[in-house]
DNA sequence: CCGCATCCATTTTGATACTG
DNA sequence: CAGTATCAAAATGGATGCGG
């Protein structure tokens, strides 16, 4: 993968587990335009991350799931996931401390009366 | 992090083990502007992962060191780095495959003589 | 040496309209 | 429903010049 792209492991993360529609994906993920999901999907289906079953109906439908390389993504994107909610407080508090120490100056010289 | 950006998982692997200064860190990654290094230095100081120590001298040094939020970072960043490695041969015969039956007919319907 | 500010080229994204 | 095409908007990244 030479470009992971913003929401390829948002797309991973809604497959697991799971067969997935397009406009079910799409709705799952909620923010994402159609162009994009389909432009990600593409991607994941290039590099072997997913398959995509095409089932000629009217109206048309295609099936999206994680292929055993994909399964393999997903641990990563999981760990990922793990490894942000575990620290998300500890991050917050560290980028609260740095923009409020951005307003001070480097050295106080004298206390405030 | 909201923003991972495209740098920062590079600047966290080049800061393995070692304490590094800002122009050790853009000669060892090599292809980093000053600003980008700069901002993405900044954003994992913000958030905790890189620690900044600054030598009051004459020219000015800056140290940039791994928190141990940082080395767990960095744990994530090889685990990445290690899968990409494993498939990176698996990768690459998938895009072929996608890429050569893009220019194909969905259905053959005579064997070329 | 370190890093900020500005300008500019490239990339990425979304909105919209249209097709099978 | 599942795309494709086109255009405009926004984010990103690099080059350059300046400053402590």
């Amino acid at each position: 993968m030479v470009k992971p792209g913003k929401w390829t492991l948002v797309v991973v993360m809604q497959l697991r587990s799971e067969t997935r529609r397009f406009s079910e994906l799409r709705r799952g993920i909620g923010d994402i335009s159609q162009k994009t999901l389909t432009i990600t999907l593409r991607e994941l289906e290039r590099d072997g991350f997913v398959s995509r079953t095409i089932f000629p109906t009217i109206p048309p439908r295609v099936d999206y799931e994680l292929t055993a390389l994909g399964q393999e993504l997903l641990q990563l994107a999981d760990g990922w996931r793990q490894f942000a909610a575990r620290n998300r407080v500890a991050v917050e508090a560290a980028r609260h401390r740095f923009d409020l120490a951005a307003g001070e100056p480097a050295i106080r010289l004298v206390s405030s009366s």
